[in-house]
RNA sequence: GCCGGGGUGGCGAAAUUGGUAGACGCAUCAGUCUUAGGAACUGACGAGAGAAAUCUUGUGGAGGUUCAAGUCCUCUCCCCGGCACCA
């Protein structure tokens, strides 16, 4: 046998394969099937480098897996080719895109196939093709047909760089995502799709799908779906009312403000009953100028201006208090209007800064964590007091230390019915302490709740503390009380020595009221000064403050509408025409595809016009209704047009009559399986792509269109390749490696195998183009291994088929949890074994081929033809592992002492746990160990160890 | 700030889910072969001590639970990704 050439070999086996149509998907009626997806390709100048394989590679381990496990497979590919790059480029060397996508596809197509992936060529599709496109053109018809497509003046995200309108997913920091220019705010008509109608079903569907959790979480955030009311809040003298959304109805009463978005349509409404309305003015203009960046910024102090004249009533005290408008409340989410309390810190920030008057409403709840609260006790309300008390001289606390159940804190108390609290304080002080001189300096209405174990009393408890601050004014006390005395001590602490000193569990709590004489709860707790809902718990107090002011409980969602067109040449057209009589009028489905018109120059204007615009020829029409004079619409579809149902169009990619027929669908993405059984791609795509895909399937769904109610069944996600410097590859540092000069010094199968050894799936690894000998060497010992079968070809050798079946069953399990790099090094040990031993059957070799030619396609196929098989391996079936043949007849046990390894020995596996532990204290190396000492305990985990505890 | 994911030899990493830490690979060192370089093969390879058997120590850090902790609990530091005025 001549040396492993892989060159000739991957060669050989390209052709064949493409002349044998090896992956060539048939839609068939029934019968399992397996439709594996990988993202399409973006066909960029640059080309493919070894980081965009990764998905690629494991997907085609996958999908030839399944080919031998018997299912029929679906492993498509295609370009998604609109879009700047190529427009881009375009314009600066004057070469049409279509000529450019070409070259480009051309070059794409050449790497994929060079690295031996089993796609359905026959079935390739191009987002640029007008066979493609038309239907892209005809989806947006139907979304406009149902109301979800439409036009709108709005502020858009404008890149005065590329002159384009930006998506929010493609502002990152305020930046343009392609070229990290500033993002500037630009009025514009634009076409918007309605996917917030989407919202609940694109969060709540996402328990029906086996996703990644990572990656639910992600797009469930994205959503941002939120519960809370909506109350109106009634203007003192004027019949308009303000509604605002809360998510913390409970903390109404604290209300100290409303605050309206600046472009809140009160705003105007009330213009001429604004007594400041020139300040007001001004104020809104500046914020419309700022930049987005600007905005966020500026040092996140918060701006404001109020709207003096105006008064808001608070429905649930009737309390009157001012309206404001801030930059920091967003016009587009809730209502655009908020009222303001003392409980959110944003709020709290802005009150202190105009100096409004605050007032709090919630107190926190602790729960002792030493001593909590025990079941079927009955609980123990108490009122008490809390005693911050410095000494102004030296600066120190005085604090209470109980001796038996090293407790520290400050000086408490309970109140007794009806006693005041401040002279329930001083009572207590002077009993606990003995001091006799002290003078109240701040009661700040602060309180906090304590839930307790009393274990003096053995009662559950339940007390409030109140807050108060007093200072010494002399040392001159009394003796205390016997029994106090002996219960605790009383010290005198430095603050410094507060830090650690505290065990209750407010701890943190009191030191932030002893720096800072104040303390903002933010969370949930107790109501206080709340009218008849004092003392309710946050949770039910939403429900009755809504309820008692009729409010509503609603749902809110931070995703918004999609903007979705572009003023640029390199898209779908959107196919829409303005009469001057009937206004907006769909294209008649019979006229799509709209195509793209030649046109000499592809620079986009700064008016914010579509190139397409200056084509008198093209933009003037008739209106398909009044057959009056028309003009077509000149925006173009973002480039996420093409890949929100692409995986619908491999079905059935070259259906002339519908975007897919029926029958193929049902077939590739029935309703038993859920549609696309597994899709692979980017976590960068999770908001944008994945999200606008779920969405149109949907919507296509809701049409009765498409069979199942999601897209992709599961979704899973690769880690990304970044450069031998741990940077990632971007094309301005030219750091990528391309995968064909990989392939030129060490073959597709190389690279393949070293891209799954590399490091785990989902995480980043730099590319190390050092290490891949090492799987350049395994394939290697392969190609000897066979060798060695010409000479010795006999019967299993005991140890090898052993190794063989635990390798088949750690590759079968981990192709299904794509934990590659493990999979590989288990084959690797395999091969390592035969080379050691000199020796395989036959009928062992193969079944290892088997489990290779997943990874590395092409020798395992040569391999396999030179052991004399006339079909391919990849129509083999998928090796089973033979369980009995798994077990080791000897066992390794570990023997321990204490813990601590001593030695291990080679047992039979068939000795019973009595005759294992005799051997542990008898063994020579054990018995210095345990020599002398009395043998406690003897731990046996049966297969793995002994540990006797001495 | 919030939400995810991480931190283990010189490097990429394994670890049956609480049971021999470092499988597998790269690099390095020694050896075999070779005119030489390389390739290939054999062996060594966390750190410290020792001629060796062997012992001690070791999974970002500090505590804790346990016969036993990389794995569980509490606190803490650092790195990566996402979101970020969302009421």
């Amino acid at each position: 046998m001549k040396n492993y050439d892989h060159t000739k070999i991957e060669r050989k086996w390209q052709k064949e394969w493409e002349a044998k149509k090896l992956y060539h998907a048939k839609t068939k009626a029934k019968g399992k099937k397996f439709y594996g997806l990988i993202e399409f390709p973006y066909p960029s100048g640059s080309g493919l480098h070894v980081g965009h394989i990764r998905s690629n590679t494991a997907m085609d381990i996958i999908t030839r897996k399944r080919r031998m496990e018997g299912y029929n497979v679906l492993y498509p590919i295609g370009w998604d080719a609109f879009g700047l790059p190529t427009e881009n480029y375009a314009i600066k060397t004057g070469k049409q895109p279509e000529k450019v996508t070409k070259e480009n596809t051309d070059m794409f197509r050449k790497q994929l196939k060079a690295c031996g992936f089993g796609f359905d060529w026959s079935r390739e599709i191009n987002t640029t093709n007008p066979a493609y496109y038309k239907w892209t053109q005809w989806i947006f018809l139907q979304f406009y047909k149902k109301g979800l497509a439409y036009k709108t003046k709005t502020m858009i995200n404008w890149c005065p760089k590329d002159k384009i309108g930006l998506a929010n997913e493609e502002v990152v920091n305020g930046r343009c995502d392609r070229c990290d220019g500033p993002v500037e705010k630009r009025e514009k008509e634009q076409w918007m799709l309605a996917i917030t109608k989407y919202a609940d079903r694109l969060d709540k569907d996402l328990d029906d799908v086996n996703y990644l959790e990572k990656i639910k979480i992600q797009q469930r955030n994205w959503i941002g779906k939120s519960e809370g009311s909506e109350i109106d809040f009634t203007i003192k003298n004027f019949p308009e009312k303000v509604t605002v959304f809360t998510t913390r109805a409970d903390t109404l009463y604290s209300a100290f403000a409303v605050i309206l978005a600046p472009e809140h349509s009160l705003v105007e409404s009330l213009k001429g009953q604004i007594e400041n309305w020139s300040d007001v003015e001004k104020y809104i203009s500046d914020v419309k100028k700022k930049t987005d960046i600007e905005r966020t910024a500026e040092d996140k102090e918060k701006t404001g201006i109020e709207l003096k004249g105006i008064r808001a009533i608070n429905p649930i005290n009737n309390e009157e208090i001012p309206v404001w408008i801030a930059d920091f409340v967003l016009v587009h989410y809730g209502t655009g209007a908020i009222f303001a309390d003392i409980h959110d810190e944003r709020d709290h920030a802005f009150g202190k800064k105009y100096g409004l008057p605050m007032r709090r409403s919630i107190e926190p709840v602790f729960h002792a964590s030493d001593h909590p609260i025990r079941d079927g006790l009955p609980v123990i309300k108490r009122n008490a007091i809390c005693a911050v008390i410095r000494n102004p001289k030296d600066d120190t606390y005085l604090c209470s230390v109980w001796r038996d159940m090293h407790m520290h804190g400050l000086i408490t108390g309970g109140v007794e019915d009806g006693e005041d609290m401040v002279k329930a304080a001083m009572r207590e002080i002077y009993e606990e302490t003995g001091y006799k001189n002290v003078k109240l300096v701040n009661n700040p209405d602060i309180a906090i709740h304590s839930t307790f174990f009393h274990r003096k009393k053995q009662e559950n408890r339940w007390a409030r503390f109140q807050y108060m601050f007093f200072d010494l004014i002399d040392k001159e006390k009394d003796e205390i009380d016997e029994k106090e005395a002996a219960i605790h001590d009383v010290v005198w602490k430095k603050r410094s020595e507060l830090d650690n000193f505290f065990s209750v569990v407010e701890g943190e709590f009191v030191l932030n009221l002893i720096d800072t004489g104040d303390y903002i709860h933010t969370g949930e707790g107790i109501l206080s000064n709340s009218g008849p809902h004092t003392g309710m718990t946050s949770e039910e107090a939403r429900k009755k403050i809504t309820e008692a002011i009729g409010g509503k409980i609603v749902t809110k969602y931070k995703l918004r509408d999609w903007v979705f067109s572009r003023q640029r040449y390199w898209g779908e057209p959107i196919p829409i025409i303005h009469c001057q009589i009937c206004g907006y009028v769909p294209v008649p489905e019979k006229d799509l595809p709209i195509l793209l018109p030649k046109v000499k120059s592809y620079t986009p204007t700064d008016t914010g016009e579509s190139p397409l615009a200056a084509i008198s020829t093209w933009v003037n029409t008739t209106c398909p209704h009044c057959k009056g004079k028309a003009k077509r619409e000149t925006d173009t579809m973002p480039n996420w047009a093409g890949s929100s149902w692409y995986y619908l169009r491999y079905t059935d990619s070259k259906n002339k009559k519908e975007f897919a027929s029926p029958k193929a669908l049902s077939y590739w993405m029935s309703k038993k399986s859920g549609g696309v059984d597994w899709y692979n791609g980017g976590m960068e795509h999770t908001t944008l792509h994945l999200l606008y895909s779920r969405f149109w399937h949907k919507f296509l769904y809701d049409l009765k269109l498409v069979p199942t109610h999601e897209p992709y069944m599961k979704r899973t996600s690769h880690g990304m390749i970044l450069a031998d410097d741990g940077s990632k590859i971007s094309k301005s540092k030219e750091n990528g490696v391309n995968p064909i000069d990989v392939i030129k010094t060490y073959g597709a199968d190389t690279l393949r195998v070293h891209e799954m050894f590399m490091g785990p799936f989902d995480q980043a690894v730099p590319w190390n183009s050092e290490s891949l000998i090492g799987s350049r060497r395994f394939l290697e010992k392969v190609w000897r291994a066979a060798t060695l079968l010409e000479t010795k070809n006999k019967n299993s050798h005991k140890e090898i088929e052993k190794t063989l079946h635990k390798t088949i069953k750690k590759v079968t399990e981990d192709i299904e949890t794509m934990s590659f790099n493990t999979a590989v090094s288990s084959m690797m040990v395999l091969v390592n074994e035969i080379e050691k031993q000199k020796e395989i059957s036959r009928k062992d070799f193969m079944m290892f081929l088997r489990i290779l030619c997943p990874f590395a396609p092409f020798i395992a196929e040569e391999l396999w033809h030179q052991m004399g098989e006339k079909k391919s391996i990849h129509r083999a079936p998928w090796p089973a592992y033979d369980s009995q043949k798994i077990i080791d007849e000897e066992i390794t046990i570990v023997f321990q002492v204490n813990g601590r390894v001593r030695t291990e020995r080679k047992i039979p596996r068939d000795l019973s746990e009595e005759e294992i532990k005799a051997l542990a204290i008898s063994d020579s190396v054990v018995i210095p160990w345990i020599d002398g000492k009395e043998i406690k305990k003897i731990i046996y985990v049966p297969g793995r160890l002994v540990n006797i505890v001495v």
